[in-house]
RNA sequence: GGCUCCGUAGUUCAACUGGAUAGAAUGGCAGAUUCCGGUUCUGUUGGUUGGGGGUUCGAAUCCCUCCGGAGUCACCA
């Protein structure tokens, strides 16, 4: 049963209007919001836009109105007008009843439920996960929960970049520096241990670099092929005419990318990366071995965040899928061929660019995968929402994307939601890999579980649990600061992550959140006999607290509903904050074991109850585990 | 340079999508416990919402302009 009142009042409302003005009036002329904590009254109806209909002043309007309202239903007790605002005010009793029949709950009709892919984490295999993904997981699984709060059906998908040059990279430096090292063996975590030869290519390709460049400047140009001599030669021409540093500094990276291009250990790069395209049964073994180790450390730090797949997904399975589609696009005439056989869409009356779909030697690109997977998925999971989790660097890829499948004719195109999310930065600055600020995922989780563990055994009050029990809690705890600070924050927002702030206990924070629930658990198993007692509104006072509260539960709905809307967890961390602070708030002034009116005392404990189980559920939906004490 | 996004207390974030006197947290300061768990609660301090103009009953929010920052403009992904 859903009780919200906007089911009922809204409509009322617009009855109430019909009649005393006769007109018809718009639902969405009636803009009805929660009653600000600083005015009496439980419901505001802005007043302004239906002087139209009245033909008075807005606060003529709203008294006009709220005594109408009043005469209409038993449940509006009375009213108050400020400006052009009417202050609707319900009865005690239908607060009341509204707290005993509540439960968390936010589905929505069935009608409104829809099929729902949502796609993120989205890795490379080629190294470990870091902070910038921990948002990404946390997002994508949080959103995932939000919408199957709502009655979406859900699949949550992750596409593997498990191909390409930068895997290549940590293959070639593990066969010339491994010596056969496997996680096994190193006792290191497969994904760590491939990242390490990764990085290991990145410092003997830097070294081949200057190497080379020392080469060049001096006049060498032994191993480089005509067409690349020539272009460098250009480059440095240029470089030395350019006059401002930007154009010079811009150069020059292009010349050091060309110069990266010729050493030895690219080319062969490039030589293993033609090898795993054409099947070769080695370079496909050790990719195969590679990638196996890395996705036992993915699972494990997956397993550890506590998100999950319903659907992985294989570039290399699905990266030359798009190409057939493109061939249909060209047919149709929506594509069109350069000179050199390249394929392009041109979206410049959409206020994009033209964008390459295909090479002239006929591989994909990035593009050409994603709009295969596009289709392949639809075919699949026949979804009317397709959500992608992706960094907001990508903001110009989806828009092209989406734009790309809606000219070809795919109408389920319309669908394709780009989830764009802000930077992590940390407090120095942007994590950049070449200076090693870049703050791995595992490190993280392990560092917030040990401190919430030491902040947690000053206080002494876990002592006597289990060593196991101890362990759990600390993991709970530590897990629940760090995806409150980091889902807390607006997705689309770049945020700053503080590493000291993220494990903090007090304040705007999770396990200030958990500390409300497990007070409260504590409180429910002292109380148990008050759960007997039947509540009556004759044998209890009115508490304006206690409706305080009871409207904060009510808010839950809407909450989830709108945050469902919007792909953004964020506001259910500001919902779930604000009740617990309210709720602590009303805890300190209203105590339940020492009331005397057991009436008033068992209606104290239901408040308590249900607001527990509200924030555990949005603690479910963020991925926040709730302790039953700490 | 073109396009896109962002700019709110010292700091980190809100503001129900155009509503009421811009709110929290943190930091600083001052308090509360015969306590149902003090990881709590109550005060206090702190703002020209980057600047300027416009739209209207009303603007942090929409439009224009300037300033500052970021992202993106690859036959990379």
């Amino acid at each position: 049963m859903n009780l919200n009142k906007e089911i009922w009042l809204t409509p009322l409302i617009q009855e109430t209007l019909e009649s005393l003005y006769n007109k018809t009036i718009p639902q969405d002329a009636i803009s009805l919001q929660k009653t600000r904590k600083e005015f009496a009254g439980d419901s505001t109806l802005v007043c302004f836009g239906l002087s139209k209909y009245s033909g008075k002043k807005p606060p003529e309007t709203a008294q006009e109105i709220g005594e109408a309202l009043v005469k209409a239903d038993s449940r509006i007790s009375g009213f108050n007008v400020v400006n052009g605002f009417l202050n609707i005010e319900l009865n005690y009793s239908y607060w009341v009843n509204y707290l005993q029949g509540y439960t968390p709950d936010a589905k929505l009709p069935e009608k409104a439920r829809r099929r729902v892919m949502i796609e993120y984490s989205s890795p490379n295999t080629n190294k470990p996960l870091h902070l910038g993904h921990i948002r990404n997981n946390l997002l994508g699984f949080s959103v995932a929960e939000i919408l199957s709060e709502c009655g979406h059906f859900v699949s949550k998908v992750n596409l593997i970049n498990d191909r390409g040059i930068h895997i290549c990279k940590s293959m070639i430096a593990w066969q010339k520096k491994g010596n056969g090292e496997t996680p096994s063996s190193s006792g290191m975590k497969g994904d760590h241990l491939v990242g390490k030869y990764y990085v290991e290519f990145d410092k003997m390709l830097s070294a081949e670099t200057n190497e080379l460049r020392a080469k060049i400047d001096s006049n060498d140009w032994q191993g480089i092929d005509n067409e690349s001599q020539e272009g460098i030669k250009k480059l440095l021409a240029e470089i030395e005419k350019a006059e401002d540093s930007q154009k010079q500094k811009d150069l020059n990276s292009t010349l050091k990318q060309q110069i990266n291009n010729q050493t030895p250990l690219m080319k062969e790069a490039r030589e293993m990366l033609m090898l795993w395209e054409r099947g070769d049964t080695d370079t496909i073994e050790l990719w195969k071995t590679m990638n196996s180790w890395v996705y036992e450390g993915f699972n494990l730090t997956y397993k550890r965040l506590g998100v999950d797949f319903d659907k992985f997904y294989y570039e290399s399975d699905t990266y030359i899928l798009g190409k057939d589609i493109v061939q249909e696009g060209l047919a149709k005439g929506v594509l069109y061929k350069k000179d050199d056989g390249s394929v392009w869409i041109d979206l410049s009356d959409e206020g994009l660019d033209q964008k390459l779909l295909l090479r002239s030697d006929g591989t994909s690109v990035y593009m050409t995968q994603d709009i295969g997977t596009a289709v392949l998925r639809n075919k699949e999971l026949n979804c009317s929402t397709y959500a992608y989790v992706v960094g907001n660097e990508q903001d110009y890829h989806f828009n092209v994307l989406k734009k790309t499948l809606q000219k070809m004719g795919y109408s389920f195109a319309d669908g394709i939601y780009h989830i764009s999310y802000g930077m992590v930065d940390l407090p120095s600055g942007r994590m950049k890999s070449r200076e090693g600020t870049v703050v791995d995922a595992d490190d993280l989780i392990d560092e917030v579980i040990e401190e919430a563990g030491n902040r947690a055994l000053e206080l002494g009050k876990t002592e006597d649990m289990s060593e196991d029990d101890q362990n759990q809690l600390f993991r709970k705890l530590g897990l629940g600061a760090l995806k409150y600070y980091i889902l807390k924050v607006d997705p689309k927002k770049r945020m700053v992550f503080n590493p000291e702030e993220s494990i903090d206990l007090q304040g705007n924070t999770g396990p200030f959140i958990q500390y409300t629930y497990a007070r409260i658990q504590s409180l429910l198993n002292k109380a148990k006999a008050l759960s007997q007692i039947e509540i009556s509104l004759d044998e209890m006072p009115e508490e304006s607290s206690a409706r305080y509260m009871i409207r904060m539960l009510e808010a839950y709905s809407e909450t989830i509903q709108t945050a469902a809307e919007g792909y953004s967890p964020a506001m259910i961390a500001n919902y779930m904050y604000e009740l617990a602070k309210d709720y602590n708030s009303y805890y300190h002034d209203y105590p339940v074991l020492k009331e005397e009116n057991l009436t008033l005392a068992a209606f104290r404990l239901e408040i308590a109850r249900k607001t527990g189980e509200t924030l555990a559920k949005c603690g479910k939906l963020l991925g926040m585990e709730m302790p039953e004490r700490m």
